[in-house]
DNA sequence: CTCTGGCCTGTAAACGATTACAAGAACGAT
DNA sequence: ATCGTTCTTGTAATCGTTTACAGGCCAGAG
C-alpha cells in the first residue's frame, strides 16, 4: 500500500482528475465539489508530490544560497535574513558551501541548469572571467551578493566597504588613534581586495600612512591569530581588521601580548556579526549591512523569478558603525 | 530556443532517446553510440532535468537537515560535517530552521511527503507524541540527531550528556571548586531535560549540593545573559552551563561583576564549538562530539535511503573535555 | 543452412501532477 | 420552446526523463 496519487483521490471522490487538482488549487469549485474532494484527501492521507508538480509546472519551490564558508557568521547573518524572506515566500532553501575556489563555483553555476532551484542568491568569494561568463549564461535568475562586473548583467547587492572602512578610521581618529595597522582577508578575493582599497583611500582622507598591513590567508579566526603577529611588530595604537574573526583572532594575540584592548590598541572589526557583541571585550564593529543585504537579495531573486525581464538592478547597502568596548 | 532536451540530442545525434539517456547513465554502449552522444551533447550544451529525472527514478537527490537555530555554533559544526558526508555521496543539502516549536517540526516532518528530499535528518529541541508518530509515519527515512523514544524506531545519533556532565564535575572538584552552579537553557527541551538530570547525577555522584539551577529562556547569548544574575548571587565558585552561547553571555555577566574568570568562578561550557575557542578567555568546554554525530548521522541517513529494511541503530557519542582557560 | 542466443537499439509506457480544450448542465432571455 | 451564455466538470495531452519490452542483427553451434 503505497502513497495514494492524485488519481486514487479522484477515484475515492467519485470525479476526475482535474477537479482534484483544481480543488487542492484553489480554483473555482462548487461547494460540493470542494467538499468530497477535502473528504478523500483526508481520508486517504494524500499529499501532492512535489517532484510530479515541479516537472509539470518547471519550478521547484526551491532557491540555492552559495557560500563560501557556513562557519563564517556573517553568512549566518545573511542566511537568517534570506531565509525569512524566501519561506515566507513559499520556497525552500538549499544551502551550498562553494569553498574557496572560482572553479567549484563556477560548476556551481552551471549546475542549476539541472533545474533542481528556481533561483540562485551567490555570495562569491573570488571573481574571474569564467564565473562572469556562466552567471550570464545561467539558466535561472542570479543574484549576486557580492562585487561583480556590470556587464555580467546580473542583480547585485553589495555593500560599500569604503565607506565603511571611513566610518572606521573617523571613529579612531576621533578616539586619537593614528598608528592605524590593517589585518586583511586574502587580496586576490572580492571582499579583501574592497576593504584594501577603502582602507587606503580612508587613511589618505585623514592625510595618514599605514603602519602595516597583513593579509591572513582566509577570513578565520585561526588565520587571524596567526599573522597578528606582522601586525603588532608595527605597533600601531589602532587595527582595522577585515572581519570579527579576524579580529577576535587578533584580540587573543592582543591578549596573550600583554596588550590592552582599547587602551594599548584599539580593535575595529568588520561585519558587525553576532561575534562581535559575543567577544570579549565587545567588538567596535563596522556594520555593513550582512541581514539587510540578504533580505534584499532575496526580494530581488523572488522579483526576478516573477519577471525575468526587468533590467538588473545594483544596489548598495550603506554601513554604520556598531560602537563597543574594544575602541576608547 | 529554450533548452535543449533529451529528443533534442537524441535527434542531433541521430539516435533514440533511450540510448542518449544510456550512454548518459553510463550503461553499456558501443564506441560508436557513445561518440555520437557524447557529440550531440557538447553541440547542444544539453543538461539533463533533475525535476523530470526525479519524478522518474522516484529520487531527489536531496537530504534535508532541520535545525531549531543556526546562530547556533553548534549547528554550524554539525551542518559542515553532514554537508561533507552527503555532498560526498552526490546529494544536496536542504538546510530548513524549524524554530523553537514543536509544531513546526511535525509540519515537517509531514511535509517531507511531498518528495522534495530523499531523506531528513532531524535535531529536534521538543520532542512530543505527535512529533513520535510524524517520525514513524514518515514518506522519507528519517534520523535523528538527538532523543527520541526507542519505540519511535527510528536511527538515532545522541550525545552523551550525563558522562560529559560529569567530565565536567571531575574538572571542577579536580580544581578544587566545590560550590558549582548550572545553567541551563530551558528545561522542557530534549538538550535541557538532558543536562538537568546529568547535572543532578554528576554531583550526587561528588556528595555535592547544586548551588544554584537556572533556566535562559534559550540557548542563546542574550538569554544566558539575562538570567546569569540568578547564577550569580548564589557566589559560586564554578558554573557548568548548558552550552557555549550560554557560557559567553555568563562571563559577559562576570566581567561586568568585577569577578574573574577563572580566579573567582570557573566556567564550562559544552558543545566545545567554535565559540570555545573564540571567547576569551578561551573557554573549557564539553565536547560532546558534534561533528561526529553529524558525520555519523550523516551515515546512517545514506545507508537507511540505500536499505530501509535495516533494524534501527542508536548511536551514542562519546564526550571528551576540552581543557581552555576559563577553569583554573 | 538454419536455428538459438546474445547483444544493441528503438518504441512506447510509465512517473504524478497541471491544464487546454471540449462537452454537458443550468439558466435567463427572447 | 429555443437559443445563447456561463459555469462546472471530465478527457486527454503534456512536462522530460527512465526503462520494460520487443525487434533486428550477428555470430556460433549443430
Amino acid at each position: 500500500m503505497s502513497r495514494p496519487t492524485i488519481a486514487g483521490v479522484a477515484r475515492a471522490a467519485g470525479v476526475s482528475v482535474a477537479s482534484v487538482s483544481r480543488v487542492l488549487n484553489g480554483l473555482p469549485a462548487t461547494e460540493e465539489m470542494t467538499e468530497r474532494v477535502r473528504r478523500a484527501v483526508a481520508e486517504l492521507g494524500y499529499v501532492p508530490d512535489a517532484r510530479a508538480r515541479s516537472l509539470k509546472v518547471g519550478r521547484t519551490f526551491q532557491l540555492t544560497l552559495a557560500v563560501a564558508d557556513v562557519g563564517n557568521p556573517v553568512y549566518v547573518t545573511m542566511m537568517r535574513a534570506v531565509e525569512e524572506v524566501v519561506s515566507a515566500a513559499g520556497y525552500r532553501l538549499v544551502v551550498t558551501t562553494t569553498g574557496p575556489d572560482v572553479v567549484d563555483e563556477v560548476a556551481l553555476v552551471q549546475g542549476m541548469a539541472r533545474g533542481y532551484a528556481d533561483g540562485l542568491l551567490i555570495s562569491p568569494i573570488r571573481v574571474d572571467e569564467d564565473l562572469v561568463k556562466a552567471i550570464r549564461a545561467c539558466e535561472v535568475p542570479v543574484v549576486v551578493a557580492g562585487s561583480v562586473p556590470s556587464k555580467a548583467g546580473v542583480d547585485t547587492v553589495r555593500a560599500n566597504s569604503p565607506k565603511g572602512m571611513l566610518l572606521a578610521v573617523d571613529h579612531l581618529t576621533y578616539c586619537g588613534r593614528r598608528r592605524i595597522a590593517f589585518l586583511n582577508g586574502p587580496a586576490d578575493t572580492v571582499p579583501g581586495a574592497a576593504r584594501a582599497k577603502g582602507f587606503a583611500e580612508a587613511l589618505r582622507a585623514h592625510d595618514l600612512e599605514p603602519i602595516a598591513v597583513a593579509e591572513a590567508a582566509d577570513f578565520t579566526f585561526a588565520a587571524g591569530r596567526r599573522v597578528s603577529g606582522d601586525v603588532l611588530r608595527a605597533k600601531p595604537n589602532a587595527v582595522i581588521c577585515a572581519n570579527d574573526l579576524l579580529a577576535v583572532g587578533l584580540m587573543h594575540e592582543l591578549a596573550a601580548a600583554g596588550l590592552d584592548v582599547p587602551n594599548d590598541v584599539a580593535v575595529v572589526g568588520m561585519d558587525d556579526s553576532e561575534l562581535a557583541e559575543q567577544s570579549f571585550p565587545p567588538l567596535t564593529s563596522v556594520n555593513l549591512g550582512s541581514a539587510e543585504r540578504g533580505r534584499r537579495a532575496a526580494e530581488l531573486l523572488l522579483a526576478r523569478i516573477d519577471d525575468n525581464d526587468r533590467t538588473p538592478r545594483r544596489i548598495v547597502v550603506q554601513p554604520s558603525l556598531s560602537i563597543r568596548r574594544s575602541t576608547p
